[in-house]
Formats: C-alpha cells, structure tokens, sequence
DNA sequence: TCCGTTTTAATTGTATACAATAATTAATAC
DNA sequence: GTATTAATTATTGTATACAATTAAAACGGA
C-alpha cells in the first residue's frame, strides 16, 4: 500500500470513529508535521476525502470534518435502504458454508466491542459487515458505493446517532446470517430492509443545529 | 465556477465524447501548457477524474483514459438497472407539466444531435436526460452516483458500444416521457428497466487500439 | 540483423518557496 | 470603554526545483 493510502486510511478511520467530530479543523501543516510528509501528500488526501464527502474544504480557508445536513443524512440511509436489499439476491447466490463462518466471526468481533464499550470499534465492524456483505453480490462498482455509503453513515451516526444507531434493536447481525443460511431470500432482503430502515428511524434531527442563543435573555 | 473545475468538466467531457478515447495518454506536462497551469492544477484533476475510474494513474507512469474491463462495463449498466428503474417512483411524485416540457426539450436536442451525426453531442444529451431525471427523484445522493454511472456508461460505451448503443432500438427518450405524463408508473419502471437492458446487450465485448492527440489544438 | 547492455531522455513523485487570502491581534479615534 | 481600522500572524493556493523512476535510444558484439 502506498505513503498517501496509508494516510488517507487513518484519516478516515479517525473520522468514522469520531475521534476527529464533524466539524473538527484539519490544517495542512499540522498533519504535514504529524505523518512526517510535505504538505503536498495531504493535500492530495484532503482532496480526496473532500470528493467522497468525509471532509470539506472551503478556498482560502481548508478543510474540516463534515457535519452532513439532516437531508444528507436522510438521503444517505435512503441510498442504503434502496440498495443493500437489492444485493441480497446475489449474496445469497454465493451463499455457502466458508461464507457464513467469515460472517459469523465478523459479528463476533462487533459484539466484543460492544461489550467493552468500544464504540469506534463497534461502528468499524458495523460498517464493515455490511460493505463485506455487499462485496459478496458481485458487482464491484455497487460495493464501493456501499462501502462509501457505510463509511458515510458512521458520520452521519457521528453527527445524529443514539446509542440505538449503533446496536440497533432490531437485533443484531447473526439473524440475517441464519436466513441467508436457510435459503430465506425474501426474509433476508425484508429483514435488511427493515435493519436500516430503524437505523434511520433512531436518528434525531433537531436541537444542536443552528441554535440561536439570546444572549440578551441569557445575561440579564 | 472555479479553474481547477473548469479544466476537470473540459478533459472529462473530452472523455466522454470519446474524443479521448480510451487508453489514451495524459502526460502532465503536455496538458499543464495546453490549459496554461502548473503541473500542480493538472496533477490535482488527474487525481480526481481517477478516482471517478475515468482515467487510470499506474505509479510513476502516468495517467490514461480508462479502458473499461469487460467485468466493469457489465457492472456500471447492472449497476444503472438495479437503481434507475427504482428512482422512477419518486420521479413520478415530482412530475408536472413544467417538467415534461423541459425533459421533452432535451429529447428534442437529442434527436438534432443524431440528425447531424454529432456522435459527441448526442452521447452527451442522452447522458444529461438519464442523470436530470434522476436528480428528480429528491435524493441527491443517489442521483450523483447515477450521474457519474452515466458518464461511466459514455466510457463503456465508446469502449464496447456500437451505433444502436447510442440511439438504442427500444424507441426513444420520449415514450418514456409519455407514460410519466399518463401517470403510468409500473409502466415506466418496466420501460427503463427494458431500456438499460437493451443497451447492455448492445454491446460487443472485444478490444481495439489508440492513437496520437494533439492537446494544444483540443483545449486551445 | 538481432539481442542484450548502457546511456540518454522523458515523465512522474515530493518538497519547498513565495504569493494570496483569511483570521487574529493591536492600535487608534471617538 | 467601545468600535473601527490597521498591522500582524496564520493558513492555503500555485509554481517551481530537484530527485526518483521509467521509457527510449544508442551502442557493441555475436
């Protein structure tokens, strides 16, 4: 893997993981200094992050984490609620023994984050599950907008989640493997469907945004 | 618009009209006194136009025009059959005569372009309607990656595309708009869905070779 | 002529310098 | 003391210089 990818991965992993929050400054020199490159590798990994919506940049004044709208947010898990089910069909064409132990482990490594209380590991495997998912269907060009949407939703969970956001309760992982191992497509792809559809559901949209304080009442 | 951007929408309308066709080169230098800008401004255009798989950057190599693998070609058209079809809902819901007529303008510009021949601007109207149309579904996310998908298909196309690729056979734009103005939802969802299909199976799925670009006279 | 090696040229990778712009602080007038 | 302006600092935008790498040409021996 190259010097920028290697950057551009522990960026994006700062961020899903929110250790960098929406909105955080990122200036060019301090980063330069902080991996030990010239300016010019991270501005090209800036530019990047920038294009897949993870940070933006405005001239003459760099770049800072997003802080995506609520409509962005919305349309996000709307991007992945008319997708992911679509995929369903082909992973469970690929469907076999080696597959559904990979996954099985995958949802292990969540629920020990979970229960240490990790969030950034949670969100990681989270995420991760469902773009490996994805990847299974066999259409690489629709996986890596998957990928991108599940690195997206961290942010926008980052931004609007609940602790629900992240353990949904619509149970965990494993039911959809036990369907996709009975041959259950149709309840797979509902279930899926169903699965992001509370995940939007537990998103709240108000208050923090733009709260205009009366200082006047504040203070007097 | 800023100059970065206004040299990113020439080189990948170049692409897309196929004046730059696939496997071409784009050697920095060349294209930085062409636009009259440091390597610096061109490098960053490059860097983007490849991670939209427009153009491919092999390390201290350069950068060409994609040529589309037979497997990516497949996967941008399935990946356009699973999503348009579904974005025709939210079409419809925004429908109104104001619409059909601006959509039925661009038919109309489509159907100019292919009486003169102009292959280029014809690719470029067809492309404009599948992408307008979906940016009339309110989901801005989905319909940025139906734009780039359509400008994927324009690479695709002149990679593996014959005539009827172009103008396909399945009838024009304008039933399309019909059924729209009828309130015919399913029925419009089946038309797409045929449509992408049909251009799909338009293609020939074997290679052919490149040739020499005079840059200064294509951007001049 | 052909093949392999060596040398040369062309091209990209990276760092740095300087200019342009924005943000912050200091200064001044009222 | 406050508000407005000026000066300073910090940060990004762009071009250029030089190193690293690859491609091409020249060369020599069989």
């Amino acid at each position: 893997m190259s010097n920028d990818e290697k950057i551009y991965q522990k960026i994006l992993k700062a961020i899903v993981e929110h250790q960098l929050p929406p909105g955080a400054r990122l200036p060019e020199d301090r980063l330069s200094e902080a991996f030990g490159v010239s300016r010019t590798g991270i501005r090209k990994v800036l530019q990047r992050l920038a294009l897949e919506h993870f940070v933006v940049i405005a001239r003459n004044k760099g770049a800072q984490v997003n802080h995506p709208s609520e409509d962005e947010a919305l349309e996000v898990l709307d991007s992945r609620i008319l997708i992911e089910p679509q995929l369903i069909e082909g992973v469970q064409s690929h469907w076999n023994a080696e597959q559904s132990e990979r996954f099985r482990d995958l949802v292990e490594e969540e629920h020990e984050a979970e229960q240490v209380g990790e969030m950034a590991s949670s969100i990681q495997a989270t995420a991760r599950f469902h773009y490996e998912l994805a990847q299974l269907a066999g259409n690489s060009v629709l996986a890596t907008f998957v990928e991108q949407l599940c690195y997206r939703s961290s942010l926008v969970i980052a931004a609007y989640g609940t602790r629900s956001s992240v353990s949904c309760d619509c149970g965990d992982h494993s039911q959809l493997l036990t369907l996709l191992d009975e041959g259950q497509t149709k309840k797979a792809q509902a279930w899926m469907k169903h699965h992001l559809q509370s995940i939007k559901k537990s998103l709240v949209l108000e208050g923090q945004e733009e709260q205009n304080i009366d200082f006047q009442r504040l203070f007097s």
